[in-house]
DNA sequence: CTTGAAATTGAAGCAGG
DNA sequence: CCTGCTTCAATTTCAAG
């Protein structure tokens, strides 16, 4: 039986709201930036943040790369569909195409389709070898259905307000 | 017509492919650690992250956080498809959706669907009220199907190697 | 493109309100 | 839960190889 972690909800006041819409947007603004926004003295603004990775609301910091500038302009969705549900059979295969190079994340979903894969590749025909070598290669796939990416905007998000 | 950015590849030694994967693993990773794990200089180390950044490879930074933790544990994928193409409406309807609240990210897609969107509410009746409300509440929109996620794994990304 | 050292700035620890 | 002060560590700058 695979772990499922409990995660309760950390209650949150506005000056943690105020913080984490800051750092969502710039994760290098520094400490004494980020008190000096809020109003807040320096020790107050870093206790409240490592409070709120105590807490697990912030789970880690990481930089935004741009895919086309690394050399990966074609970003698609595969929507992938099982022909057996058996526990081992999707969990290997789940394992798999998660660590498939070009694999930006990969969504165990519930309903028509099984997998949702976001790729990115250099050319069209990575993107055909993707699909070929990477997922239909398993013989527990039944079928993929590839929808090229035309435009991907980040939405607002949950957290409210401005 | 709407603008249209071109993006040129950078080429990227190995020591920038270093520096992105230990940046995108830990973005708050210090300099002086950052220099001291790759052998070089803190300078020039401070040098090849600010170029990485000038030439738009790196395009930010960012805190990750963790929707339940924050109370909203359920995720899912709405498809969205239209009744008409015309791109007044669509880019309308784009505009809207990416800024409706609970959206992770909205992408625009080829093929079967028109709109995938990725969000995240922290009940069900949520998930209904926000597809009534944000969704089917344009005229333009034919057909929705909604995919509750059961869990997400970030993949390999395309950053070569280990 | 890389470097070391100086000068500036920010982060962390702590006792107290 | 918040604060100011002190001490320590990191970033930035720059002239030069």
């Amino acid at each position: 039986m695979p772990k499922t972690q409990r995660v309760e909800p950390a209650d949150l006041d506005d000056v943690d709201l105020r913080i984490l819409r800051a750092l969502a947007a710039d994760g290098r603004l520094t400490n004494k930036a980020l008190s000096t926004r809020l109003g807040l003295a320096e020790s107050t603004c870093a206790y409240r943040v490592r409070a709120l990775r105590d807490r697990g609301v912030i789970t880690g910091t990481s930089v935004r790369l741009s895919l086309p500038a690394l050399g990966y302009p074609i970003q698609a969705f595969i929507k992938v569909r099982l022909g057996s549900h058996n526990r081992a059979h999707v969990d290997k295969l789940y394992a798999a195409l998660a660590e498939a190079p070009g694999v930006i994340q990969a969504f165990h979903v519930a309903g028509e389709d099984d997998f949702h894969l976001h790729v990115a590749v250099d050319t069209p025909e990575a993107l055909r070898d993707f699909v070929l070598s990477h997922v239909t290669v398993h013989r527990v796939v039944r079928q993929t259905e590839t929808q090229l990416v035309f435009e991907l905007r980040d939405g607002a998000g949950v957290l409210p307000g401005s």
